[in-house]
RNA sequence: UCCCCUGUAGCUCAGUCGGUAGAGCAGCUGACUGUUAAUCAGCGGGUCGCUGGUUCGAGUCCAGCCGGGGGAGCCA
């Protein structure tokens, strides 16, 4: 059978390329099937946009095949591309010939009617056939060239940071495991296992990040990012935690916290104006079905300027809020989802950069304020989801790393040494930050769950697929 | 990991005071000249999450376990 032949919906639809009268050949899944005695009606969906291209068949006892095509079949339809006699859609094909290619049963499971969430992510191999998987995982695409653009135009480099680790001690949470050991018969060494007979000649992890050897990348490239996978054990039954995800971190060489705070908001601002210009079809069915508000929280964030506050600002207007929050507040206390939503949708009303963390509650990498109290961290919080972003000014002066080094990880003084190498020779002020992918998705689409913009998600408990 | 909610047909759900299982959709059969979650008539479809307990009798009450969801912590 000829496949070459064929034209993608969204040419139709979206494009409006398609001339009417043209002859055309679709091929997709049948979303809908209507009959009646003198017509019959076959919606086509290919995945190439949101919408289906309603093939009209008259009379059906023209075409017995009909009569075997149920929803979530594989048809090829041909005909004349026709504006539409009947209501609710501009065009749709005459038919003059469909096959089934690939034939269903009444036990498929996707019907003509909405199913919940819950039940989708069990059949997460079918799901990208709905309408919300589909714009959920176009989208998702576009996202993706969207920041790749954002850092090509701007002269970042592109790098791929190892998923494989051997440093256990990156301070972002429990890791996984690598091994090829076997587990039911591990070799000892003097009652303790023994490691240097595995893979890695010592003990391997999944990346939970891949900053500090981006940083490697920035001070000999400039400009970098990464855009990649990564990996963390914790034990989080969240809507907002997921195993592996996507990660977008830049770092940029001859930077300060100022520069990081510029370049997250102006990224987080492009990524919104992208997916608002290029993902019309997409935001009108989230807009309509899963958030109403999908499109004007976009566009509000994009003519906000962003509030940059000290930790300790925060802290202050934390204190005179009258607020009671189920976690009290003080100076030295991690900033709880409470106390960042109430900056941020309350006090502030639009996403803030809060910055100058107390020191003992961030990592060791951070720069080390003057004061001695402080590191240029930076979170940025924005309404509904919280932090979306984490980064900082990374500590470029070998003699304060070694001892914050020394006193918050003093058991991995050796494997850092290579970071150190990187103050050691040629060091200059650095920054970067961290952007869950996922998380962009969900504020984005409006989607609740990052089950649900993962397209097989991996969470505690679920690696189905 | 902790707190709360929840589990009934393929899907979405109802099931009152403890009295022996229901609807819509999907599927099948038929009707219908333009439908669009098509409509109309009919038919088939159940280990009520699992195990145990209370009771003459449990979908319903109790305990434990398992699954799912929401929130918290950790974070992106």
């Amino acid at each position: 059978m000829d496949y070459k032949t064929r034209t993608r919906i969204a040419r139709i639809l979206v494009d409006d390329a398609v001339a009417v009268d043209s002859d055309v050949t679709v091929l997709g899944l049948a979303r809908t099937v209507r009959r009646s005695k003198g017509v019959a009606f076959v919606d086509v969906n290919d995945g190439s946009c949101f919408g289906n291209l309603q093939a009209v068949f008259a009379p059906p006892e023209n075409f017995p095949v009909l009569e075997k095509i149920l929803t979530g079949a594989a048809v090829r339809v041909r005909g004349k591309l026709v504006r539409s006699q009947g209501k609710g859609q501009e065009y749709e094909l005459a038919a003059d010939s469909i096959d089934l290619v690939g034939e269903t049963d009444a036990s498929y499971p996707l019907q003509k009617k909405r199913h919940s969430f819950e039940f989708l992510r069990e059949i997460a191999h079918l799901r990208p056939r709905t309408n919300t998987f589909g714009a959920v995982n176009r989208i998702r695409s576009k996202l993706s060239y969207a920041i790749h653009k954002f850092y090509q135009e701007r002269g970042f480099y592109y790098i791929h940071t190892p998923l494989i680790t051997t440093s256990d001690a990156e301070g972002a949470g429990d890791l996984f495991r690598v091994t090829t050991l076997d587990v039911k018969n591990l070799p000892m060494k003097d009652g303790e296992i023994d490691w240097t007979s595995d893979f890695f000649n010592d003990q391997a992890y999944l990346a939970v990040s891949g900053q500090l050897e981006g940083e490697a990348l920035a001070i000999a490239l400039g400009d970098i990012y990464t855009f990649g996978p990564t990996f963390r054990a914790e034990n989080s039954n969240t809507s907002r935690h997921a195993s592996e995800f996507w990660m977008i971190e830049p770092e940029m060489a001859w930077a300060e916290q100022e520069d990081n705070w510029d370049l997250a908001e102006e990224f987080l601002k492009f990524l919104f104006t992208y997916a608002l210009e290029e993902c019309k079809d997409e935001m009108d069915f989230f807009g309509q079905w899963i958030d109403k508000e999908a499109r004007q929280t976009l566009e509000s964030v994009i003519k906000a300027d962003f509030e940059r506050i000290s930790y300790t600002e925060a802290i202050k207007i934390l204190e005179a809020s009258g607020e009671k929050f189920e976690y009290p507040v003080e100076w030295g206390c991690n900033l709880q989802s409470e106390h960042e939503r109430y900056i941020t949708e309350k006090a502030l009303k639009k996403p803030a950069i809060v910055y100058d963390y107390p020191e003992a509650i961030k990592a060791f990498y951070m720069y080390l304020n003057d004061d001695g109290k402080t590191v240029r961290a930076m979170d940025v919080l924005v309404p509904r989801v919280g932090e979306i972003i984490g980064g900082s000014q990374r500590e470029h002066r070998l003699d304060v790393l070694e001892e914050r080094i020394r006193k918050m990880n003093p058991d991995h003084m050796e494997s850092y040494s290579w970071y150190l190498d990187l103050r050691r020779y040629g060091t200059r002020p650095h920054a970067g930050f961290g952007l869950g992918f996922e998380r962009v998705l969900m504020y984005i689409t409006g989607m609740a769950n990052i089950r649900d913009v993962a397209t097989f998600p991996r969470v505690p408990g679920w690696a189905k697929f």
